[in-house]
RNA sequence: GCGGGAGUGGUGGAAUGGCAGACACGCUUGGCUUAGGACCAAGUGGGGUGACCCGUGCAGGUUCAAGUCCUGUCUCCCGCACCA
């Protein structure tokens, strides 16, 4: 090694080595226990950013860890290569999507490589390789055949700026998760996966994922959204059908004075009486009108529109007016509500502006309700009143006699609703996965057969930048013979939603090379499931929704036998500078390459690692990289200068030790049992290089370094060292440990064992408290029982000034700790 | 409104109910240097400046002992939200 650390040099030396060695390569035949490691695969935008650097720099953490600790690693890598960037950068820069997305993906690569993060690269995969889509074609085919994926037609979130639709859960604040654009709702026929199905199963598990962050368990839960409730069917005066509305407060029926339908109800307009039509068309229209955002606010005031049509309340005999209300969503529940004014504070509002009688069913304790006096609705438990038979009765206990109620006289049933709704994933886009349909006039809609898959995507198209997909326009492609009968038909010219590719990538990473189907059942069922997922909370009800669902499906198509995906979720935090994310229009971002160019790759990697622990966010500081690249030096240093005591070093001969020599292996095995505790218990990796700091500081610190007694302890305690950075500063260590005179790569060196005896202090320090507060310290042998330990404090100097004309009444001890007297 | 998380020095952050502020950044002083940088050494929560007091958003409580547990409260961040 040399004396001066150039990381350039040394980094470019050992990928090279770990490169040309496969030393990551993962491999199915090993008698070792298997480790799937994974952090979320990046889309190839460009190059890669800081919040890159920060998840992959931990994941590799974790990667060498568990390689160090005797496992066999799966750490992949690869691509989310679809998706929309890559078809604005076509329209822009006229260049092909495939071409911008292959050469982002290779300079993309570079720079991972240049980081040294531990990938068996010959998994990669990118998810716009037809050796990768043709398969989720086929699993497309599969649910399709299931009535796993359907098509209907209904009202989409429709981005304008990306002119495509938008899943429910890519609308974030009414907007496009994208691109900000406001979301309007358009009515198309799209494909959509009924995740419903799944929607029990997707609840129940949240409660069986211990490893993953309560708070994504949680905002799943509430996506999900289970509530409990009934079905009520309330008639509609001349028709034969009923209007069906859900209610989770069917203990306030009694007081339903009036019928909300969503304006897009379908009975909307056939119930219109004629008078109201104008009205009514008016009001609608309105609605249409106004985009999404504004209406789903809380403040947006309560309009409606009365229809002319009455329904009646099936328990009280009351005639109800049907009102459309703008409050009303379509997409919840049945699209309609059973009003209850004095119990719900929409329905009160409603009521006072349209001048609706309202009922009192429930009554506060301590309180009666006047209907003529109320100024707000009252939704809480209580007594209940004017219910007929159910008078008297607690308003919550209520609801299941209700039930009973209600389904004895046929009029509802006991049910539960999902806010949940299925997953629309057309996409009017080119630049994705061609959904493997043919429509033909005679047959309807005629899946692609197996025999005939990849529906390839076209390479010669034309991007205008307007008027939809250039799919469509490309007559090649759309124009086939129906599969049936032959005649010229119209393929599909929608593609996936980008998220059906992440949805099972991490499957494929187990078996890439696979050419007899999706996945080897064999290799996908030893590396299955995921140990460690690692990536950004952004996608707590995006992709980790999905991904889970997807890993249901195919498990019910046999393709793996795991129920779940991911054992263990990471959730890194975002990385921060001058109190912002880092981003373009804030100017506040760093550029990995040049951190890398000036201070190397381990740098970079140690800062991230040190500076905040993973799940919290991490403040960009370009002291604190100085600070870590300074770390780096001493300890390129302290190895190098005590390279004549340590090389030469005779085997340890615990024996033969000097009281330093003792002491310094103490604290050897001491950092040993911190950061290995640190890393693989709560990754903590902070703290793990702190505890490594504290070692180096002692090293320094070490005065006896050039006695031939302390060689062996030195070395032992150098070699423990190196071994511990390596998953931190992986060149760095490589560099030291073949300086240290060693031949084989770290990348095959056990993780240190620490041994508990040498670990033990011999004397102990112990604090002496009275009353609670800091008098003095003691110091104690290891072996002093708690009586000793006691009479000692008793006798300690300042203890005895304190306790002069006191009684002492009582003494805790706590072993090797502290010692409390509490005098009076 | 509901749910989740967080409030600790000048800064990032440490602390199985047991010495608050590990480690690092920054700063101060000194050394080295023509100088700067780098490096090395010492110091660095506040106040008194003796060996004492105060201090983890705020107010209570439990405990021999509370940053940590409990109750209330404030602030900030995140998610969901006219969800029937």
């Amino acid at each position: 090694m040399q004396e001066k650390y150039i990381p350039q040099v040394v980094e470019a030396k050992w990928q090279q080595r770990w490169e040309t060695e496969k030393s990551f390569k993962a491999d199915e035949a090993s008698e070792k226990k298997k480790f799937y490691l994974l952090e979320m695969f990046p889309y190839p935008s460009g190059k890669i950013h800081m919040g890159h650097v920060r998840n992959y720099s931990i994941g590799d953490v974790v990667a060498r860890f568990k390689r160090m600790r005797g496992f066999n690693v799966l750490h992949p890598m690869g691509w989310d290569a679809f998706g929309m960037p890559a078809e604005n950068a076509a329209i822009q820069n006229n260049c092909h999507p495939a071409a911008w997305t292959y050469e982002n993906m290779a300079y993309m690569r570079g720079q991972l490589k240049r980081m040294g993060f531990s990938y068996d690269w010959d998994r990669e995969l990118a998810t716009c390789d037809v050796e990768y889509y043709r398969w989720e074609q086929q699993i497309f085919l599969q649910m399709y055949e299931r009535g796993l994926a359907y098509k209907k037609t209904s009202f989409v979130n429709w981005c304008p700026t990306c002119e495509t639709v938008l899943a429910n859960e890519q609308v974030e604040d009414g907007g496009c998760w994208r691109c900000d654009s406001d979301v309007k709702q358009k009515e198309l026929d799209q494909w959509f996966f009924r995740i419903t199905d799944y929607a029990e199963e997707l609840l129940d598990w949240t409660n069986h994922l211990p490893g993953w962050p309560e708070r994504v368990m949680t905002m799943q839960r509430n996506w999900i959204g289970k509530s409990f409730g009934c079905e009520i069917t309330f008639p509609l005066e001349g028709e034969e059908e009923g209007i069906t509305v859900f209610t989770t407060r069917q203990d306030t029926l009694y007081g339903a004075t009036f019928m909300s339908l969503a304006p897009e109800h379908p009975l909307a307009e056939r119930i219109t009486t004629p008078e109201r039509r104008e009205a009514v068309t008016a009001f609608v229209e309105k609605i249409a009108r106004t985009d999404r955002v504004r209406r789903t606010a809380e403040e947006f005031e309560k309009e409606g529109v009365w229809t002319g049509a009455f329904c009646t309340n099936p328990l009280t005999g009351c005639r109800m007016p049907v009102y459309l209300a703008n409050f009303v969503l379509m997409e919840y529940g049945t699209g309609a509500v059973m009003a209850v004014p004095a119990h719900d504070q929409r329905d009160f509002e409603f009521a006072g502006k349209y001048d609706i009688p309202i009922r009192v069913v429930i009554q506060p304790d301590g309180e009666i309700l006047d209907p003529t006096t109320m100024t707000e609705a009252f939704t809480e438990v209580g007594t209940m009143v004017n219910s007929d038979r159910f008078n008297g009765m607690r308003s919550d206990a209520a609801k299941e006699s209700l039930a009973d109620h209600l389904a004895g006289e046929g009029v509802g049933k006991k049910t539960v609703n999902f806010r949940l709704r299925d997953w629309g994933i057309s996409r009017q886009r080119y630049w994705g996965n061609p959904i493997p349909i043919i429509y033909c006039d005679i047959c309807g809609a005629v899946p692609v057969p197996l025999a005939d898959l990849p529906v390839t995507l076209p390479r010669d198209v034309t991007f205008t930048g307007e008027g939809g997909s250039p799919l469509a326009q490309l007559d090649s492609f759309v124009t086939v013979p129906c599969p049936v009968c032959g005649l010229s038909s119209r393929r599909e010219t929608d593609t996936m939603d980008t998220f059906v590719q992440s949805s099972w990538y991490f499957l494929r990473y187990c078996c890439p090379d696979f050419t007899d189907g999706p996945l080897d059942k064999k290799r996908t069922g030893y590396w299955m499931s995921v140990d460690q997922y690692i990536g950004g909370i952004e996608h707590a009800v995006l992709h980790l929704l999905y991904a889970r669902f997807f890993t249901k499906v195919l498990r019910d198509l046999g393709y793996v036998t795991v129920d779940e995906p991911f054992l263990n979720l990471l959730t890194q935090g975002m990385v921060i500078k001058d109190g912002a994310k880092m981003s373009k229009s804030k100017g506040n971002v760093v550029d990995p390459n040049g951190l890398v160019e000036r201070y190397g790759a381990d740098t970079a990697r140690l800062f991230s690692l040190f500076a905040a622990p993973p799940e919290k966010d991490l403040d960009w500081s370009d002291q604190g990289v100085e600070g870590s690249y300074r770390f780096i030096n001493r300890v390129w240093k302290l190895v190098f200068e005590t390279l004549p005591f340590t090389t030469k070093a005779p085997a340890l001969d615990p024996e033969k030790l000097t009281a330093e020599g003792k002491g310094l292996r103490r604290l050897l095995h001491k950092t040993i049992r911190r950061v290995t505790d640190d890393v693989e218990g709560r990754f903590h990796f902070n703290t793990a290089i702190a505890a490594i700091m504290e070692m180096v500081n002692g090293l320094n610190a070490f005065e006896a370094k050039n006695d031939p007694r302390n060689g062996a302890v030195l070395r032992e305690a150098m070699s423990s060292l190196v071994i511990m950075l390596a998953p931190f500063i992986p060149h760095a260590a490589e560099e030291l440990w073949e300086g240290l005179g060693e031949t084989v790569s770290l990348s095959q060196v056990s993780w240190p064992s620490w041994d508990a005896e040498v670990a033990a202090d011999e004397e102990l320090t112990v604090v002496v408290q009275v009353n609670g507060k800091l008098r003095d310290r003691i110091t104690v042998s290891a072996t002093a029982t708690e009586e000793e330990i006691r009479s000692m404090a008793l006798a300690a100097e300042r203890v005895l000034a304190l306790l002069e004309g006191k009684s002492v009444r009582k003494v805790i001890v706590v072993p090797g700790k502290l010692v409390n007297i509490v005098v009076g």
